[in-house]
DNA sequence: AAACAGGCCTAAA
DNA sequence: TTTAGGCCTGTT
């Protein structure tokens, strides 16, 4: 299942080929990520984001399908953390096979064909866990919007560790970087559990709500080792990361199975929240069994919730 | 102005 | 075991 990829060094960067159907665009504004800035002005590529990793700031651009290119770094950073977060190596084309041949129903094998350039990407857990905690009952605007107020109060500034001199969106745009990263949040690392338990008070400033108590609980059973995410990762079981994450105040079946799939890599895991009730309702009948989408049920969850969000334009 | 937003918790049948 | 309200806040 896993792929073999080319890379070229360019004078700006590498370049990854043979990547298959991927789409970038799909892939970072699918809803699963939210740390990410599309780059606007004088780009040099169709599509270009900065996309805030674990530890990094990264600027990457895509102008045809199935090729990426990663500005400013070495080969070195691509082995390590960036193939990984983006899934390079997963073969969309054999993942989206998968799926299409467990299904009778032609709307999914049209939603497939529509969203077939989505990866599921590997992001960090705890981030995850605090980001899909955030989203409950909130819209996207707003989540993204918290999220980059927590980190712009916590963070470190990741500019400077990343290779790039300052802010590569204030490089790129000319927007002074202080000014750009208090609007943007991409050049800040994430708190850790420790961070928020040490200063809660700190996630005010961005309103979280009645959030607030949820995160905090979080951060508590995370950093005294009652939540254990290594130990969850180590399982690799879906119903074990769902259970052990429920644990959690604000942590139900909906957020734990975004942590399981878009954290910890259970590509089975299905995460159903309003918008895939009314898909199941209006072309399922009213009943979908995910399990027998297979091991790839979350990918074909996306693929339902990107071709649901498409048709409504 | 009232309803809703990619849920979850609690109380009550 | 299932169902109804309520919840912080911001936007429409």
């Amino acid at each position: 299942m896993l792929k073999k990829i080319e890379c070229v060094k360019t004078d700006s960067g590498i370049t990854v080929s043979g990547l298959g159907e991927y789409s970038l665009s799909d892939t970072l504004e699918c809803g699963q990520c939210f740390r990410y800035e599309r780059v606007a002005v004088n780009t040099v590529m169709k599509d270009e984001y900065i996309v805030t990793m674990k530890d990094a700031v990264v600027h990457v651009g895509q102008n045809k399908p199935g090729e990426l290119h990663f500005f400013g770094i070495s080969r070195d950073d691509l082995e390590s953390g960036i193939s990984e977060f983006f899934s390079l190596e997963r073969n969309l084309e054999d993942i989206k096979r998968d799926i299409v041949s467990r299904t009778d129903s032609e709307w999914l094998k049209s939603a497939a064909e529509c969203a077939g350039g989505i990866a599921i990407l590997k992001q960090d857990e705890w981030e995850m866990l605090i980001s899909f905690i955030i989203s409950q009952n909130n819209n996207i605007p707003r989540i993204r919007k918290i999220i980059r107020q927590i980190c712009a109060e916590y963070g470190r500034n990741l500019a400077t560790e990343s290779g790039f001199r300052k802010c590569p969106l204030s490089r790129i745009d000319g927007t002074p970087c202080e000014e750009k990263c208090k609007g943007c949040g991409v050049c800040y690392s994430f708190p850790t559990p420790r961070d928020i338990v040490d200063y809660p008070d700190g996630l005010l400033p961005s309103r979280p709500g009645f959030r607030f108590a949820y995160i905090l609980d979080a951060a508590k059973k995370v950093a005294a080792g009652e939540i254990d995410l290594g130990d969850i990762r180590e399982h690799e079981s879906y119903a074990y990361t769902v259970d052990t994450l429920k644990k959690i105040k604000g942590v139900g079946d909906k957020v734990a199975s975004c942590v399981a799939l878009f954290g910890f890599a259970n590509l089975e895991a299905f995460p159903i929240d309003v918008w895939m009730k009314r898909a199941i309702d209006t072309y399922f009948g009213g009943d979908l069994d995910y399990v027998s989408l297979g091991r790839y049920a979350g990918v074909a969850q996306q693929y339902i919730f990107h071709y649901i969000r498409n048709l409504e334009n």
